[in-house]
DNA sequence: GTGAAAGCGCTAACAC
DNA sequence: GTGTTAGCGCTTTCAC
């Protein structure tokens, strides 16, 4: 009986036919896939030149049933944030000549809905995950490293063993805000924030706000005078912040934005009430994202460099799929990127 | 012997043990997991209760060895594009209530990136596939169909019957808004954009070109003036050819972005140049994506009801999967939606 | 209506 | 170095 493509998925090529053309067992066709050891140089080449000729392609599915699926799961929150695609570019890089593709599972700011991705992750058998942004309970980041591999970018636990973090000093970054706007002149630096507290201490918005009270703390202002706003209702919610942080008796002439895509709103809105920027109000961002260039925005931003973080991130977690246990939590230190948005006139 | 979760992938809970919780056989409940006929109402929710107390997830590579793994497959040829995060939000409509998961392959402009990515998702079993502004040839994309269901966004081939599509009217929008330009009395409309002839007639700015240009035509303007300038090399080519537009003998005085992505940087080129909007040129996008609405680009757009072709292909995808062999090419009416960057002062 | 068992494409333990 | 084979978790005949 010779029924070769009956009942195959899709009638897809199998590991089966590439050894029999190539003369083989299937063992030995499946090491050479892994580039495992024990097979001799002139097997290796029969069996590629076979897989060539077929076009021979591994089943993923297949693979993961026994072995690794060699996909890496991206839990992206939001699609809309201008920083994100930077840390994809650093993903890219990591994974640049590696068998591993990277795949996106997409959220919307819900943690419900972030859950449901993570588990359509998981139970699709990816080799590690990537979380970028996201807003679980650290108890649920751990519940979910017990079943493989993760890294964290932007999100601050720096004392969990289960799982490995990327990020930039956001304390720091908040202080060195609120430093600069003063050094540049302002006198009363006001800040518009996430204002989810339920996020906890590891959230980054978070951080950036103690970094930035601290900071103005210590520059002599006293806690009534230090105006942090929050936006909780999202983008949305921003024009009206900002509307009402300048309708006050004493108005902020500089406003920082939690992140840029908070920042150019307000940069957005501060203009449609008649403020000119920077000759009225300094605004200043974080992320310097690749809109901060942008001419008619010009926005002075906090680099986290992006693009490193997820290099090092998806290196951390090729090494914990290579077997690491122990945790590893990286911290790069901001810098503050100038730009016309913050300059005050002489 | 007594060895439950000896060999298991991740130590998760399989459909043997529900079956033994429950008491029956795992054909009862792999029938119950695909809601299957043949299955008493008792034995139903008998199943149902092993499940929750359990907590099983279905392994999705195991189910896609012999059915689906209820996963669809989205490629997107670029992360930036402001237009895409409104069709995700369709796809996210279209596939609510569903057992269906989206997961995102995100390309980077290049067509070889994009073939890489096309075929990790078919490796990994995706039950469909949806191509979103994709620029693989049309040949490339039947070729993938014979293997996957497939649904493009974003490419026209109305004649082919291996795969289905959903577009707005793209030759109809390019003539909108020349026609739009000339009723608001600008005198002469250029346009920019993507300039990739390689793509074929498929390409939607082809055909927003051909629309403009027809409709130039129509209302009296001569082949050598009429302005089509590419900027080949993306983005970072935007200013340059807006640069060089404006500095010929008889500048236009409204310039069409093919998208907005492009349009916002022909906006703020523009504006670095020293010309203001919309009292020396106008400016017009395509797409009507969220960022025309920012108070300072106020950007008169086309709007292709993002969301719904993303509903619409998802629906398409669904119906594909489900035994559908015939093609179905549907096609929207554009809208325009006159903004602040148009408004000619009187 | 229900269950036993074959088998999807691959990996890995083990025999040779 | 190479091949044989059990089995990953599930779906799907096919008996009963």
């Amino acid at each position: 009986m010779d029924r070769p493509a009956s009942g195959r998925i899709g009638g897809r090529v199998t590991i089966r036919e590439v050894a029999e053309d190539a003369g083989v067992s299937v063992a030995a066709v499946s090491k050479v896939l892994r580039e495992a050891y024990g097979v001799s140089d002139a097997m290796r080449l029969k069996v590629r030149a076979s897989m060539a000729k077929l076009s021979y392609r591994p089943h993923s599915a297949a693979r993961g049933m026994r072995g690794q699926t060699y996909t890496i799961g991206v839990l992206m929150a939001d699609i809309k944030n201008p920083f994100f695609p930077e840390l994809i570019d650093g993903i890219d890089d990591g994974l640049a000549g590696t068998q591993y593709v990277p795949l996106f599972g997409i959220g919307r700011g819900s943690s419900s809905l972030e859950t449901t991705i993570v588990h359509a992750l998981v139970d699709r058998q990816m080799d590690g995950l990537i979380m970028i942004g996201q807003r679980l309970p650290t108890a649920d980041v751990e519940a979910i490293a017990r079943e493989v591999p993760v890294v964290v970018i932007g999100h601050h636990e720096p004392n969990t063993m289960a799982f490995d973090s990327a990020n930039n000093d956001d304390e720091r970054g908040g202080a060195m805000v609120a430093e600069f706007l003063l050094g540049q002149g302002y006198k009363r630096p006001a800040m518009i924030t996430l204002g989810r507290d339920d996020l906890g201490g590891a959230d980054v918005s978070h951080k950036r706000e103690l970094g930035f009270a601290a900071a103005l703390r210590a520059a002599g202002f006293a806690g009534d005078n230090i105006y942090i706003a929050p936006a909780e209702d999202g983008l949305d919610d921003v024009t009206a912040t900002v509307r009402a942080l300048l309708a006050g008796a004493e108005p902020p002439d500089a406003i920082f934005g939690w992140a840029d895509y908070y920042a150019l709103e307000v940069l957005s809105a501060v203009r449609a009430l008649g403020f000119r920027v920077p000759d009225d109000i300094g605004i200043i961002g974080y992320d310097n994202s690749a809109p901060c260039a942008f001419t008619q925005n010009d926005l002075t931003s906090i680099d986290q460099s992006g693009r490193e973080l997820g290099r090092e991130a998806t290196r951390m977690l090729l090494e914990r799929i290579a077997g690491r246990t122990t945790a590893q939590h990286m911290i790069k230190t901001p810098i503050v990127r100038a730009r016309g948005s913050t300059q005050r006139p002489a």
